[in-house]
DNA sequence: AAATCTGGTTGATCTACATCAAGTGTTATT
DNA sequence: AATAACACTTGATGTAGATCAACCAGATTT
C-alpha cells in the first residue's frame, strides 16, 4: 500500500526504517469509486492525500453552478482541499474520482504533528510546496497570457499524459474555457497538420 | 535591518538568538531605487529575498514585450525569481522595485544549506509556501471564473493596500486585463454609486 | 432491447474585452 | 521654463470566445 509513497518520498528525503513506521501509522487508507467524493457531506475534517493509484480531481463550484477544475491527482500526486478553509468565498470546494482511486489520507492536525516528529518529512513537504508554487505561477501566467489555443497546445506538450487521460470537459474547465471551444480548438489544431 | 524579518519569523517558529545569529549570516541585505532591477544582466544566481522597506514586482515578457505581472511584494513579503529556472519558456523572468527598497537576499544554494542548519527554518519556509499555494490557488480560479469587472472588485475587497499602493496599469497586468479596460471599470462602479 | 446519461461536435448569434488612436493632467528631466 | 515621459481617460472598432441549441455515438442503467 505504501510502496509509491515511499518510492516518491525518497526521491527527495531518505528516511530510516524507524521513521518509515512513525510516518505510516499517520496516514489512512482509503478506497474510491468512480464519481465518489472524497469527503462526505458535512466532514469538516480538513484532509492531505497522497494518490497510489487512479484519479482524481479537485474543483470549486461558482453561485451559477458551474465546476471549476483546480487540480487533477493521479498515481504519485498529492491532493487536498486546502482552499476550502479561506473564508469569504461563496463557492463550494470538492475532490471526487474520476477513475477508482485507493489513498492515503492525513488530516491537517496530525500532518502538523507528523511534521515535527519527523523533520524530514517537513523538509519533503518545504520541496514539494517549492515546486508546486512555481506550477500554480506558470499556470497563473498562462492563464493571463496566452490564447485559448496556445493554451491548449502548451498544456499538450508539457502534460501529454493530463490530455490522454482526462474528459476534454475537464480539460477545459482547467484551462478556463468551455467544452465547444475546446473541441473546435482541436479541430482547427488537426485541420492545420 | 533584521527586525521585521524576525517579527515575521517569529510568528510562525521560534528561533534562539543562536539561531537568530545563524540565520543573519547566510542573508545579504541590498538597497534598491525605483525602477531599479533585482538582478544585474547575465546574473543567473537565483535569490529569495524578504522585503524589509519598499515595494517590489516579478513579472515576465512575453515574446510581444508585453510584461505579466506575477507577485506584488512589500513590507514583511517575499519575492524570488522561482520562475526563471523553468526552461521551455521564451520568456524573460524580472524583478524591479516600484518603491524605493531595503532587502535581505539570500542564494538558493544557501537557501537548501541554511533549512538544513536550522530545521526550523525548514518549517517556517514549509508553512510559508504552504499559504502561498492557498492564495495562488485562489488567484487562479478568480481567473478563471470571473469577469474583469468581479476580479477587480474582489481585489479591492480582499487587499485594499495593493490597490492604493500600486500604479492601475499593473494591476491591470495583475489581474490580466488591460489597463483601458480597468479604467472603464473603475468609472463603471463609481458611477453606480 | 429500450431508455437514459455522458462526452463530444457543429452551427448561429451575442458580448466582454482587446486593440488602436487621440487627448489630458502630472511628474521628471534638461 | 520648456519638454519630455508617464499614468490615466475616453471613444470607435474588431474579435476571441461565450452562450444557446440541436444533434450524435458510446456507455450505463432498467
Amino acid at each position: 500500500m505504501f510502496n509509491l509513497f515511499f518510492t516518491h518520498v525518497q526521491e527527495k528525503v531518505l528516511l530510516s526504517t524507524a521513521e518509515q513506521e512513525l510516518v505510516k501509522n499517520y496516514f489512512i487508507p482509503k478506497k474510491l469509486r468512480k464519481k465518489q467524493y472524497l469527503l462526505q457531506e458535512g466532514d469538516v475534517c480538513k484532509y492531505l492525500s497522497f494518490v497510489e493509484k487512479g484519479l482524481l480531481r479537485s474543483y470549486n463550484v461558482d453561485d451559477k453552478g458551474l465546476e471549476h477544475m483546480i487540480q487533477f491527482a493521479w498515481e504519485g500526486w498529492w491532493i487536498a482541499d486546502t482552499y476550502s478553509f479561506l473564508s469569504g468565498e461563496s463557492a463550494a470546494y470538492n475532490i471526487d474520482a474520476i477513475e477508482d482511486a485507493e489513498l492515503l489520507m492525513i488530516t491537517l492536525p496530525h500532518f502538523e504533528e507528523m511534521t515535527l516528529k519527523v523533520p524530514k518529512m517537513e523538509r519533503y513537504f518545504r520541496i514539494l510546496f517549492q515546486n508546486n508554487i512555481i506550477a500554480k505561477e506558470r499556470r497563473l501566467i498562462s492563464s493571463n497570457t496566452y490564447s485559448a489555443e496556445e493554451k491548449y497546445t502548451k498544456l499538450a506538450e508539457t502534460q501529454p499524459q493530463l490530455i490522454q487521460r482526462i474528459p476534454q470537459n475537464l480539460i477545459a474547465s482547467y484551462l478556463g474555457i468551455t467544452p465547444e471551444t475546446l473541441s473546435r480548438i482541436r479541430k482547427n489544431i488537426t485541420l492545420k497538420k
